[in-house]
DNA sequence: GTGGTCTAGACCACC
DNA sequence: GTGGTCTAGACCACC
């Protein structure tokens, strides 16, 4: 059972798939799993069944997934799958992280100094 | 003359907060710098005048600007004004971009690392 | 049901900030009581709902009220707010007259022997 | 030279009339003076010169001018008149704050308490 | 139904 | 010209 917090930042159906996404980067899914039906899982986010019927064909489109007729959406079956999935999401972040920081004017030591310091911070507490 | 690229992720109002403050962290404008009037940044940002002065009083509100009746509105006098807002914002930046790394798995170690391994691709181009 | 007269001394968003505060000074609102939606209450003023909203809005920042979307607004919890306020407006009105009564020529001994001399001729009557 | 600030609580020309009181009272002003002519006080003012004849009209109704052809407008002679005008404006000041106290749920007591208090402190700065 | 945002546009005071 | 207030009304998200 997944849990969804939706914004508006990003069309809901894209929302959809970065849950789908961190589950499998975190082992709450793994390559095999079968997801909720459409219709569950519409209900489950109560969200319009045509939203998740978006996400499950852009996430088959994506290699993600793979419909067997009559049988459900599975998380495909490839042990590299999860790897793949998790570099891109964490070099998303990283990409998109540096290039705010950069645009408030901190160059990469900067950059990795704020960071540490933040942590440092924290680990104090 | 300040630019803005609206998307939906935030009322427009806000993300016109955060152009004044990225160009008073960048040096775009300075402590005592007259913002455009309401109308003329209105126009300039193809918004409803109404939309730009709900901007203006929240800013003047967090003591970013101060307005002078029948003058204008200027961003707010005081040499730690630009270090403050900066500060805030490089901190929201970081504090956000952990969370994130941490949904996906990664400990402090980790992050760093990510980071530091995106600088160094980058940096070999 | 709370009633208002507008003047126009004041921003009819202001004196709606007014109507609340006396309510909760006098018993009539407390703490935790539900105000009218920003509709109803626009409609029982004859005033436009955005001005409503602006008043709600500005009480919301000076920590009179919470709002919990979709369900309403609120007069905040805290024992203490009641008094605060109270405190506030009696202030103010002391203040302001000590020195309108100043600005008539009336020192200290006077200004008492004026207010007693009122509430005499009131208590024979 | 009598200096006005005009807000918007009360039409300009009543204002106009309580500047022309207050003066009497404060002793700027005497029984007897030549008040300026409605030109020279409307520039002096900043304000519409029909203004300015409306309080003039409103004074001379009042009893507290007079005009004599070609040669201007005068604060009426009598010994009173001063006396009068003070106690009709003190008058009305401590009525208004009473009234307002009392809304507020401030009994006779309680009123006097609060301006004694005020005074007090102030005294103590 | 609730509040939140935004537009379009009027009218005002102050400069 | 500048900001401040207000109206009328649309559209949205959340309940």
């Amino acid at each position: 059972m997944l849990k969804v917090e939706f914004d508006n930042s990003q069309p809901i159906y894209a929302q959809i798939i970065t849950v789908v996404k961190k589950a499998l980067v975190l082992g709450t899914l793994s390559p095999g799993d079968k997801l909720p039906s459409q219709r569950d899982f519409a209900a489950q986010l109560k969200v319009n069944p045509n939203t998740v019927q978006r996400a499950y064909r852009d996430m088959e489109q994506l290699g993600l997934t793979e419909t067997l007729r009559g049988q459900g959406t599975f998380i495909k079956q490839g042990d590299k799958l999860v790897d793949l999935i998790k570099g891109e999401m964490l070099d998303d972040l990283v990409s998109a992280f540096i290039v705010e920081m950069r645009s408030l004017g901190c160059d990469d030591l900067k950059i990795i100094a704020h960071i540490e310091h933040k942590l440092e911070l924290e680990g104090e507490r």
